[in-house]
DNA sequence: TTCGTTGTTCGCAAAAATACGAACAATTTT
DNA sequence: AAAATTGTTCGTATTTTTGCGAACAACGAA
């Protein structure tokens, strides 16, 4: 068991719910986000958003920036590439 | 929140854990393989792999085929590209 | 038919994930 | 300074995941 099984591992447990695949999809189309944002599209309360957040975020794919008063999401990019790089090996691409 | 997330969440949870991706990664070099082969390499007990090939197998990553007396796992080729393609397009390579 | 091999299922336990509302903190607006 | 906005953290409950050993089932071999 590799190091960089673990690694794939870990990012796709991050990947492994709905709601945080919509929150990645959408970052890769517009480069930030904010939480309200969300919370109006998604039909789940705040906090539980804000769970998932975290999810992504202790994950490394994202990262969040203050903006008083809201925080501002984003991409991390040098961990996303890795996340990239591991998939696309993984399923020989 | 898209079939096409909710699909690829499935996915990626079933891929959510290291035994799991080393059991496909390994499928992906060699076709098959048994349920015995990977008892001997991993560090867990019989029945905690047989749970782990159960996921993949209801994710419908891997399909078993008896092979009396033992069981031979490959993966599934339509859901594999399913995925695959899945991956490639969220993470648009 | 009895024994051995292979792998699943059962029963259990501990840990983690999911979800919610209420309370809280930080900051801006009024 | 008071009120509003934004989002996190806390407390709680439920469900799911992970893991093990023991028991079981299916089949081939002796």
């Amino acid at each position: 068991m590799s190091d960089d099984q673990q690694k794939l591992a870990r990012y796709a447990k991050a990947l492994g719910h709905p709601v945080r695949v919509y929150v990645m999809q959408l970052l890769g189309q517009q480069s930030c986000c904010y939480s309200g944002d969300l919370s109006e599209e998604l039909p789940i309360a705040k906090s539980t958003l804000s769970q998932h957040l975290k999810e992504l975020k202790d994950a490394g794919l994202i990262q969040g920036e203050i903006e008083a008063p809201r925080i501002k999401y984003c991409v991390n990019k040098e961990n996303w590439s890795e996340a990239q790089e591991l998939f696309k090996t993984f399923f020989k691409i």
